[in-house]
DNA sequence: TCCGCCGATCAATCATAGAC
DNA sequence: TGTCTATGATTGATCGGCGG
């Protein structure tokens, strides 16, 4: 305990939540690629822009919820399926769907 | 760009896409922190994270403002003086420059959109 | 074949904001 | 007002790829 926690001032107190809105659209993107939720730089930037925060700050957001997700994932099930509802389809599946489409109506 | 994968099958119509994803189940190897005492191996399987000293990382940081990158000779020196180990001071000083890089980025973009026009 | 670096990520932990 | 939980940030260390 004496171990001064020397940076007892770091950065990472005065912390901020983001805004309702920006949780939304980081879990949109999250729950519609489940399947693998690692964001391009690109598509981080795009998120970061549409959140009004930075790209490290979208990193660290995927990066908290990708280990705390997995490590109980009963805990998010509820969220998991809001979202999942909310979100229409995600871009594997829409290819998967017009697969399937192709096989079954032949052109 | 999107190469999804790992899509057995599905035809889980009540509890939708719930599956387990490989990237839920990636498991890191835990840290080979080996301490290596005066006699032999004192093979503590340091399975946790090394927890610096504020004199480790004081004279960590002086020499990171001396010099960006260090060479074998300096390593085992700072190593040495220190009580780390080699990989440890290596790693530190490669941690330490993807977070001067990222300072730097940070600190000059979010700044304000030069031309937004209208 | 071995080593160092980069970029991304993991995983544990810190410290605070928010719920109760 | 004092816990207990949710969450953003930090950081030692790992993973895979690249170049020497």
């Amino acid at each position: 305990v004496m171990i001064l926690r020397s940076r007892f001032l770091d950065a990472r107190r005065k912390r901020r939540n983001f805004s309702k809105q920006a949780t939304e659209i980081l879990n949109e993107y999250f729950y519609s690629h489940l399947s693998n939720p690692y964001p391009s730089e690109e598509a981080k930037e795009e998120l970061a822009k549409k959140c009004s925060i930075t790209v490290s700050q979208v990193s660290n957001w995927f990066g908290n919820k990708r280990i705390r997700y997995k490590k109980n994932i009963g805990k998010f099930q509820e969220e998991a399926n809001l979202y999942a509802a909310k979100t229409a389809v995600t871009a594997a599946h829409a290819v998967a769907a017009a697969v399937q489409n192709n096989q079954t109506n032949s052109p | 760009e999107s190469k999804d994968h790992a899509c057995p099958s599905e035809q889980c119509p009540t509890t939708s896409a719930t599956q387990t994803f490989d990237w839920m189940r990636v498991k890191r190897n835990p840290p080979k922190t080996a301490k290596v005492s005066e006699y032999g191996v004192v093979g503590q399987a340091n399975t946790i994270r090394t927890n610096f000293t504020t004199k480790q990382l004081t004279e960590l940081e002086k020499e990171f403002h001396f010099n960006k990158y260090l060479t074998r000779a300096r390593r085992v020196e700072i190593a040495a003086t220190l009580e780390l180990n080699e990989t440890q001071v290596k790693i530190w000083f490669q941690n330490r420059r993807m977070k001067q890089k990222k300072r730097e980025k940070e600190g000059l973009a979010p700044a304000a959109p030069p031309r937004a026009a209208k």
